[in-house]
DNA sequence: TTAAAACTTGCAATCGTTTGCGCATTAATG
DNA sequence: CATTAATGCGCAAACGATTGCAAGTTTTAA
């Protein structure tokens, strides 16, 4: 184990050279001759030479990198998301800074000080369920770092923000619901604190509305979106006055407990009671029966993300102080939960 | 939006005394009194002043990060290593650059090269499943940055190592189809490169043995388990002269490719067919029937990893030539793919 | 009153790269 | 042969923080 690491002073010293032209061979620069260039990538791989980013990144002010903060990467939605996030940003030559919240505000305000301490070029974000003051965010984007929000975007703080179509989401699957017989649809969603949940709540009343549904609150409920949580809320639903021939869910964790409450209680699925989750994710092929969901499309959001960022930061896009948002689109992916 | 990053040089304008004062005000050294840390944190509130940590990692030589390196952040096991290694270094004061290779050696040996240039303290790998030279791992370890390995590791390469119990996992799989009355137990396993699958496809061997069942050649199949080679497999299994009445496959996408199959060849299961898989992943409860499988336990696997680092970094152990192997306990959680 | 002890603070070098500017060498031109 | 242009290379100052050593100030004790 060497305690020495090599620089490209000891590369000038090897060849006999100075430091910079050693630094600007090593770049490739077109000053420098093709025989020196060579010479000093040859000294370079002998000695064991390794490029030192932090040193460029403090002389350039210039870290090539981004920050990432997500709730947590095992939901697969996100992990989804990072993937492509990586994927693209490698193209353009940039690293990325992964972070979890663990749903904790307070976290993620560490890590959002700890990018900052790194130097990142722009970072983003998609927030922790509980997150409610956005102003640290505020002060990232006056010290001139970016900020990208996506998915879990805050509602009335101005900022770049990336979503799905949360609204459409929501219509068509409730739609899909009605065009199927249902009557009595239930909803669970999220915290209505969060813009997503919101969104999906109106989507859901939008489509019972054009329908001419009426919008019974009884069979609405909110919550975090957890098993326990969900099943606790079907035990509800099925014991009230109003028993829910469908039931809409915010996302598929919910909806699978739906579909394990109903085998338990013997409800049969889709003939007695039909359900959609949300998002697609990977259980739902796999369950019994298998779950409508609407897709969200998480590669092409971290792509799209990832390539506003760089627009961002190359400045192709200059902003000022009006902000981006874009919408992804969302698709309904029918299965057996909700018809035959 | 400011274009001036405030460094400890104007704090130390603004409060009047010297840089080298303001550096140790900030870093609470207790030869500073109290008057004037608070007068210089005050300064650092008011000025909106962020830590440079890349001036300091450049200055200490020590970055206070750990690499990491895996396949896919979107596989449900490496995601929730991810989260638990995170999670533990973080109360270390320790940051973490996470890369995917996407299963390319090539990639793989980049973001190596990457982590380096980032100078990392030391690397946590989970190889791509093609990984086949690992002499640039030596060069890490040898340019002095420890290298551990977890899950997929190096069979035939020196090195701190951490993976689960795969002899046992597949000996209990295979002995609990035994156990249930099984004779034609086919196995359906990965690359037998991969460390892993040869020592799941020796456990199988094992337990057939101990019970004095017949290895039979042509039901032992091995390829990239993906869900179309399963699909494949499935076909040629049940297409030969000795049809299988029990399928031990090396993970879960398999064992759920094998579940598809059978509905789709009205085969009962566990009746006339019983499966099991590997790795427990939050598919195995959701499909129907539910997947006995073997838990490999990803959050206690990353804790170790972590904890391991940071003894070594911290010098708790010098491990000098010789590298430590950790091997993770694993559990076989009996579902109704096997039993009823 | 004075010296020693205790407490604060500052100087300046250092970490490894990058880069504007200037100098030297060679080739091209009149 | 003299002048200009082109080419190849080096000097030295940054980037922002840390820290051993020295020095200044205040307090305490004799």
């Amino acid at each position: 184990m060497k305690n020495t690491t090599i620089t490209i002073k000891d590369l000038a010293l090897e060849v006999g050279m100075s430091i910079s032209t050693v630094s600007r061979a090593l770049s490739n620069h077109h000053h420098i001759s093709e025989s020196t260039k060579a010479k000093v990538n040859e000294a370079a791989q002998k000695l064991g030479y390794r490029y030192n980013a932090l040193a460029a990144a403090l002389r350039n002010s210039k870290s090539n990198t981004i920050g990432l903060i997500v709730p947590r990467v095992s939901m697969f939605f996100h992990a989804a998301v990072i993937t492509s996030i990586q994927n693209t940003l490698h193209k353009y030559g940039y690293n990325v800074i992964i972070c979890q919240s663990n749903e904790s505000p307070e976290l993620e305000k560490e890590m959002l000080n700890l990018l900052h301490a790194s130097r990142v070029e722009g970072i983003i974000v998609s927030c922790s369920i509980k997150t409610e003051d956005f102003s640290h965010f505020s002060d990232s984007v006056n010290d001139g770092v970016p900020v990208i929000f996506y998915d879990r975007v805050p509602s009335n703080h101005p900022s770049h923000k990336i979503k799905g179509d949360e609204y459409t989401g929501a219509y068509l699957a409730t739609s899909h619901l009605i065009e199927q017989g249902c009557k009595n649809i239930a909803h669970i969603g999220g915290p209505l604190t969060s813009i997503q949940y919101k969104e999906r709540f109106e989507g859901y009343k939008a489509a019972l509305k054009k329908n001419s549904i009426p919008f019974i609150e009884e069979i609405v409920l909110f919550h975090e979106l957890t098993n326990e949580n969900a099943l606790n809320s079907c035990e509800k639903l099925f014991n009230g006055a109003i028993v829910p021939d469908a039931i809409f869910a915010s996302n598929d964790t919910t909806a699978l407990a739906v579909i394990q409450f109903a085998k338990k209680r013997h409800i049969a699925i889709p003939d007695h009671l039909k359900v959609v989750g949300y998002s697609n994710d990977n259980r739902t092929e796999i369950s019994n029966p298998t779950l409508t969901s609407v897709e969200q499309f998480p590669h092409e959001m971290g792509e799209q993300a990832a390539n506003l960022m760089m627009d961002i930061i190359k400045q192709k896009i200059v902003p000022g102080r009006n902000f981006i948002s874009l919408t992804t689109p969302v698709e309904l992916i029918k299965r057996n939960s909700s018809s035959n």
